[in-house]
RNA sequence: GGGUGCAUAGCUCAAUUGGCAGAGCGCUUCCCUUACAAGGAAGAUGUUGCAGGUUCGAGUCCUGCUGUGCCCACCA
């Protein structure tokens, strides 16, 4: 070829180039395929703006664009839809830190210029996501490219609301929620994480109205001060007496009903339950069955309010060590025990969550959930691997109303007005004032996983009927982490349906964490994380993709192994330095693909079989979704069996043939190769296209490798016979490289070989000369049937076929006898396993018959060879 | 408490409908042979966590157990 191969990937130069190539061509868009190509689309799980690149992004976007780039060189018109996600809470937390680094806060500024600061953070820091995206490699349309609070899909989301609350989906209340009092905002249950924590039991007396107490437990005394009630279970003999008496809440006073319950544990704590509606989720429950009143003793930032009497302005943890100190000193305590408890936690920041009575918006969720379940139940849906449908129905079983009011800055607004005149409008835009009444808008914002719910249509215009919308809609696979199947897939599935009557995707492909080599969480704290951009730094992003894509299997944690990359890091160099083999003096007229079957020789036949199973295997493997199992089938079949074997065994035709043989041997080579870069490039995009461009290609060829067309397995090629043969051949070969290193025959040293070549006689004939190129040998004779073996040789056997390396100087009969016993004794027990099978009447009746005949032939080789050893140990052994 | 995943070579992981347990890394020995020392050749390393069961045949399917991770859940 005209062009030189470089000595090295210089991935470092390519990657930009080559990325800049494919995005300015169009190559990315699915405008790329033809006007009437079926599409595949899958949308981008939108990174946070707040985001770094981390190696869940890098896992994602190896899977993800492994799909598309392989759905497009199968002639899909590929679309994948990128973004980024204003992620409400995460964002505010960074700008809020911000704020305070400069000694102020988001109350001290005020909305609009927190807001501004907001917009400045996601300009400032949404693109650097993006610019790492494209470091990996993603193959999205950027012309395509949304933010969850762009006009349309604010638009998309104040329609999504106005349509829920004008079909009676959505309603507001007072209700117990979970309450973050940093962030002062409600919490869904599911951004709440329960961690086991070492506590106290504090173990009191609640004295009763009339004399007596009764003994209760709580691990939260500051609660005393909301108490309504005392439940204890009904059939408790202890507390029988005070059912129906008053029992007087400690240091307040305030009276208040001792009730029966069978809710209630007799067997835990005292057996009595101190019963605080307004700050547990369980209490709220027992006080609606018992009619008893809700007391919130909380302020907004969880200090305690005025029904706390003297203790209203405290912190709840301060009131709390303060209310026992004051009951200790009236002899209301009894002992504080060390106890094991969950304690509810931000998933954000980490404080202690409190339940807490607040008005806020809620979705009715059961009928969206219904159609959701009913969904994956038809089929519509599909969850890989299969298992999570299982933990997707038991969630929707169980789910309960969505609380989507947040009392944040960073975020939707909720479409509602309230006129001055006590009315309540839910529009999209500001109601128009009239007959003197004002409207001001609602204070709160939208849970972020709201707008991450149409996420699959909003990002093509819904809820516009866009051309896009119509094209693209239903996407295909939906890609992501199985950590936020409720937070994210779920609420799309329940919107998709629930406003577009279809399922948003047919596929949902979960993949796992990305933990440490020893499997731990990464984390600050714990020193471990990796950095994906250092790797693609050190290595290119091509074998950082490998890596990933190899590790592991659908839905399972990935244990990353750094050297992994390393590993691969070199893969890509053998796959560089093989195809500078190949390429290198291809004659220019050289004739396009490889010569028919018929035409090859018996390695060209092999791996040609070879080859085209590969292609069949690959395409099935990822159609399922292996895309580990079939990645490192590619890596087998290119470094251990193309590059180890056949491209050694090439150099004979290559260096010492006639001119057809040479020319055979470089199209098949030529053949291989391209066949390899086709398989490879969802897997390592860069260095496969590079060296796309120095391949000879077909008139009518892709000049571009993303776009080229998907390997296709042709069955004409496979050849099981020709598979066989070779497995013998190499088997020789590996034999006599075994013999010389026992021996300590110099590496450099010419021996001569004689075969006895039993019913291989053609094709050793034909390609003997594989023992030059693969084990030194400098000449070899075929020997005549019943030719007796040369004095003082090893012998080499496999099939029926026997090579005699007459080593003079080298053997001893001694050794080389008991070379030969311990390779017999190998071969009998593999026979009699064999043969114990075969005997075996409920094998040969039961088993599959191509397992019987492969035993057959099985046993039929080993003993051939087992044969010829015996035969030479009589004349060795003596 | 319910559900679910994992357990295979020193380490990280494979094993496509049950059909000869493999790879990479690391380790030992040798080799700079004209694609590649970022390479090549040879080698050692396994009661597939334990105990049963189904089957001609189990790493794979079933039951129980042990260890470990995750998800869900209202014991104060």
């Amino acid at each position: 070829m005209t062009q030189a191969l470089p000595k090295n990937f210089d991935f470092k130069e390519a990657e930009d180039r080559l990325y800049r190539w494919w995005e300015s061509h169009g190559y990315f868009k699915p405008e790329a395929a033809p006007a009437d190509a079926e599409p595949f689309v899958i949308s981008m799980p939108p990174p946070n703006v707040t985001g770094a690149l981390h190696t869940g992004h890098a896992l994602f976007v190896s899977l993800e664009d492994a799909m598309i780039r392989y759905q497009r060189m199968n002639g899909k018109a590929a679309l994948w839809v990128p973004g980024t996600d204003h992620a409400s809470i995460a964002t505010q937390l960074q700008v809020e830190k911000l704020l305070a680094s400069e000694g102020t806060s988001r109350e001290q500024v005020g909305r609009d210029e927190f807001l501004r600061r907001a917009w400045t953070w996601k300009h400032t820091y949404g693109g650097r996501i993006i610019d790492q995206l494209r470091r990996l490699g993603a193959s999205c349309d950027w012309d395509r490219e949304r933010f969850t609070m762009d006009d349309g899909l604010s638009d998309a989301v104040l329609e999504a609301f106005v349509r829920l609350y004008d079909q009676g989906l959505i309603y507001r209340g007072p209700r117990l929620v979970n309450w973050s009092p940093g962030l002062k905002t409600a919490v869904s249950d599911l951004e709440v994480e329960r961690e086991e924590e070492i506590g106290k039991l504090y173990f009191f007396r609640y004295p009763i109205e009339g004399g007596g107490f009764i003994p209760v437990a709580t691990t939260r005394p500051e609660t005393i001060l909301g108490d309504t009630a005392v439940a204890v279970h009904p059939d408790d003999e202890r507390y029988q007496q005070y059912i129906g008496k008053n029992a007087l809440v400690p240091m307040i006073d305030r009276p208040i009903p001792v009730i029966a319950d069978s809710y209630v544990t007799r067997e835990f704590g005292t057996g009595a339950l101190k019963v605080t509606p307004g700050h547990d989720f369980n209490d709220y429950e027992l006080a609606q069955r018992h009619n008893l009143p809700v007391l919130s003793v909380m302020n907004r930032d969880a200090t305690l309010n005025a029904l706390a009497g003297q203790y209203a302005g405290l912190d709840r943890f301060v009131c709390r060590e303060r209310i026992w100190a004051d009951m200790t000193a009236a002899g209301l305590t009894i002992e504080v025990r060390d106890h094991t408890m969950v304690v509810p936690r931000a998933e954000r920041g980490g404080e202690v969550i409190e339940p807490m009575i607040s008005e806020q918006w809620f979705i009715r969720i059961a009928p969206l959930a219904e159609k959701a379940a009913q969904a994956v139940r038809d089929g519509h849906i599909r969850i890989v691997p299969e298992r999570f449908e299982k933990v997707y129905f038991h969630w929707l079983d169980n789910i309960e109303d969505w609380c989507i009011s947040r009392q944040l800055g960073w975020g939707h607004r909720i479409p509602v007005w309230y006129g001055s005149d006590g009315s309540r409008v839910v529009s999209k835009t500001t109601p128009a004032a009239k007959d003197g009444v004002t409207y001001t808008p609602d204070d709160d914002v939208l849970d972020t996983w709201f707008s991450a719910g149409l996420w699959p249509f909003s990002t093509l215009g819904w809820d516009k009927q866009t051309p896009d919308l119509a094209r693209f809609y239903p996407t295909d696979v939906l890609e992501t982490g199985y950590d936020i199947l409720f937070f994210w897939v779920l609420r799309m599935v329940m919107f998709g349906l629930w406003f577009t009557d279809e399922a948003p995707f047919h596929t949902v492909y979960l993949h796992g964490l990305v933990r440490d080599k020893s499997g731990r969480k990464m984390s600050k704290t714990l020193g471990n994380v990796i950095d994906p951009l250092e790797y693609m730094n050190q290595y290119g992003t091509d074998p950082l993709r490998f890596t990933l894509l190899t590790s592991g299997t659908p839905g399972n944690d990935i244990n990353l192994d750094t050297e992994r990359i390393e590993r691969n890091w070199r893969f890509v160099n053998k796959i560089w330095q093989m195809s500078s083999f190949v390429l290198g003096g291809l004659p220019d007229d050289l004739e396009a693909g490889a010569p028919a079957p018929s035409a090859l020789d018996l390695p060209s036949r092999w791996i040609m079989s070879r080859l085209h199973h590969l292609s069949a295997d690959v395409t099935r493997l990822i159609d399922a979704y292996q895309f580990g199992e079939a990645g490192r089938q590619i890596d087998e079949f290119l470094w251990g069996e193309f590059a180890d074997w056949y491209i050694e065994i090439s150099k004979y035709p290559l260096y010492n043939g006639s001119d057809a043989e040479k020319r055979a041997a470089q199209r098949v080579l030529l053949t291989v190769l391209d066949t390899a870069l086709r398989l490879l490039h969802p897997y390592m995009p860069f260095v496969t296209e590079d060296l796309w461009r120095y391949l000879p290609h077909a008139p009518g060829e892709s000049e571009a490798l993303i776009l080229a067309r998907w390997a296709q397995s042709d069955p004409a090629y496979f050849d099981d016979a020709a598979e066989a043969e070779m497995t013998l051949l190499i088997d020789l070969v590996r034999g006599i490289r075994i013999v010389r290193t026992q021996y300590e025959v110099e590496p450099g040293r010419k021996i001569t070989a004689l075969i006895q070549p039993g019913t291989h006689r053609a094709a050793l004939e034909s390609c003997g000369y594989i023992f030059s190129r693969l084990c030194n040998v400098a000449d070899y004779r075929l020997m005549t049937d019943g030719e007796a073996a040369p004095e003082n040789s090893a012998a080499v056997a496999a099939g029926d076929m026997t090579v005699f390396l007459p080593l003079a100087t080298f053997i001893d009969a001694t050794a080389e006898c008991e070379r030969l016993t311990r390779e017999v004794e190998k071969l009998d027990e593999q026979i009699a396993r064999t043969q114990n099978m075969l005997g075996n009447e409920q094998f040969i009746a039961r088993a599959r018959p191509d397992v019987v005949e492969k035993e057959r032939a099985r046993l039929e080789s080993l003993s051939a060879t087992a044969a010829q050893i015996r035969d030479r140990m009589t004349g060795v052994c003596g």
